[in-house]
DNA sequence: TTGTAGGCGTTATCAT
DNA sequence: ATGATAACGCCTACAA
């Protein structure tokens, strides 16, 4: 392989005028000259490992995310890309599966490969949090909101809630139910006390069977909806807290041809081939989380200090129909 | 931070006994003994940067892949994903977004960080799938194969479009057209190929109009198949050879309500919720060509030698319907 | 402005 | 079996 000292001794110079023009100190220009056209001859570049011992952080970030195969968190990351690719940064992603200890197993990497910085939506809490702010690396917690004094990027996920459910009052509906997430998840519970809040500002009852805690993912929305299909009294109209558990409501609600049942989705819906002209959408805008958490971290990186902020991500007005028919 | 001549003070040994016991040599069983328990008490774990500077490479193995958006390749991420895991390897996911660029510059940095090893599904060609082997990094291309000597595994892609667009036939279609992606992409030219093969070997015509390249995205299966509705003499069925132009021929099959349209996809239909009875669907099961590779990636890694393989992943049956409805 | 040289934290070689 | 020490490749005082 091809060192500095390669560059430098072709160009003629001492491996520290080659540093200097490769990080763009001031070097005379004919030697600079000399040093980049050895450079393109050898078609050299640094040895990040080297330069990240000796800098004490890499030019790497990481993205962690409970789950790369909801299209939310790979929004998220494009988001997160852009914004880091300008920066000169790299993004390295991260699937924690919603396990915690896949999450602090990647957290603990990033700080042992001296990261410049993690964007993480939790899986759950973390004291790597702490330790890689006290570490010095950059941190910013998106999606879930966490306890820690650290930067965050969070949707007001109890107005997410009311507003979806206002939507489905107005269409008219009078028994509405609600699949969220895990109790453990802070998104899925605070949604489905906005929609909690909507039914009583509507004075409708909410009784305890409508609301249904299930995964955050396809298959927790279908059962849920089989569940509440089954009820004494079904609902008129489901709201799904997120983009997944939509799916499966959606898909049951077609297999079982209850088309006049309302629908309400906090979230995008990715990839659907059904018409659902009615249905209630408030799209999220991951990217652009995406892009705010990401600046949020250069900033830090580049040296920005100052308490913990805390951001709440705004997202679009509620609207009908499916986002791409 | 907490070093490795902190555990070796604290326990009573040198850095090199430390060493030892954290890479499993052979040491004296009570100094092991102690220098775990100096190791437990302050938490150390070694700085990845300085040990991958030394060794000469790191524990990070790259996945590159063209559209982190697209589920098959979060599926194929996640089997590379559980092998890497356990091979004690992390996996950075890097996204390309069908650009030679991107991916250039990703494989460049797993070069300069010293990675162990580099999954990529290419974009395009490039020369630095060679120049990763020579730099002694193990390298195996998946999904796209590559003129390169290297390792790869790849469907038997002609194969695929022909036995796709036979059980078409065999449903009694006879004017059957196919969306493909862009010329450049082998993947979409040899499905194509084995579409065309199977219309002759049937006596059926080939007319060039129905033979439709688009991008290998849902955009690109809508626009395609509007096109192709359009047609003096429409087509009676569509095979569409991945699976987000899959969505995108079914959104407008169904937004059109052409329901008579016979419809073939090779690969998965990600969170469809529209009732697809009778549709050929080709499984291609990504996560299994993710452990495929992971496996001999990590052969590589270890050591293993040989001229390069190519690996042909083989794939389900066609079957009929909706896989999760 | 340029060169010399020390050190980042770890592993591996060489003695003992 | 263990310890001292020299690298790995780069950056950055410090000196000139």
């Amino acid at each position: 392989m091809t060192r500095i000292k390669d560059v430098a001794a072709l160009a003629g110079v001492s491996t520290a005028t080659v540093s200097r023009v490769l990080n763009g100190m001031t070097v005379s220009p004919d030697l600079a000259a000399a040093v980049q056209r050895a450079v393109d001859e050898l078609g050299y570049t640094p040895d990040r490992t080297a330069r990240s011992l000796r800098r004490r952080h890499s030019e790497l970030i990481a993205l962690v995310v409970p789950d790369i195969e909801n299209p939310f968190f790979t929004s998220l990351a494009r988001g997160v890309e852009d914004v880091a690719r300008e920066a000169g940064l790299s993004v390295v992603l991260c699937n924690t599966d919603e396990e915690v200890d896949a999450q602090e197993h990647y957290l603990r990497i990033a700080a042992d490969e001296n990261m410049a910085g993690v964007v993480v939506a939790p899986a759950g809490p973390s004291p790597w949090l702490a330790r890689l702010a006290q570490r010095d690396r950059a941190v910013v917690v998106v999606d879930r909101p966490v306890p820690d004094d650290v930067d965050q990027v969070v949707f007001d996920n109890v107005d997410l809630g009311r507003r979806a459910a206002r939507a489905l009052v107005e269409q008219g509906h009078r028994r509405i139910a609600c699949v969220t997430g895990p109790r453990a998840t802070p998104t899925a519970v605070d949604r489905a006390q906005g929609w909690r809040e909507a039914l009583e500002e509507a004075g409708l009852p909410v009784p305890d069977d409508l609301l249904v805690h299930a995964s955050f993912r396809v298959d927790g929305g279908e059962s849920a909806t089989r569940r509440l299909l089954d009820l004494a009294e079904p609902p008129d109209a489901v709201l799904a807290t997120n983009n997944l558990v939509g799916v499966g409501v959606l898909r049951v609600l077609s297999a079982t041809h209850h088309r006049e049942v309302g629908l309400g989705i906090i979230g995008d819906l990715p990839f659907v081939t059904s018409r659902v002209d009615s249905t209630v959408l408030l799209q999220l805008r991951p990217r652009e989380m995406g892009l705010t958490a990401a600046r949020m971290l250069v900033a830090r990186i580049r040296g920005e200090s100052g308490p913990a902020r805390r951001v709440v991500q705004p997202t679009r007005p509620v609207r009908l129909g499916s986002p791409a028919l």
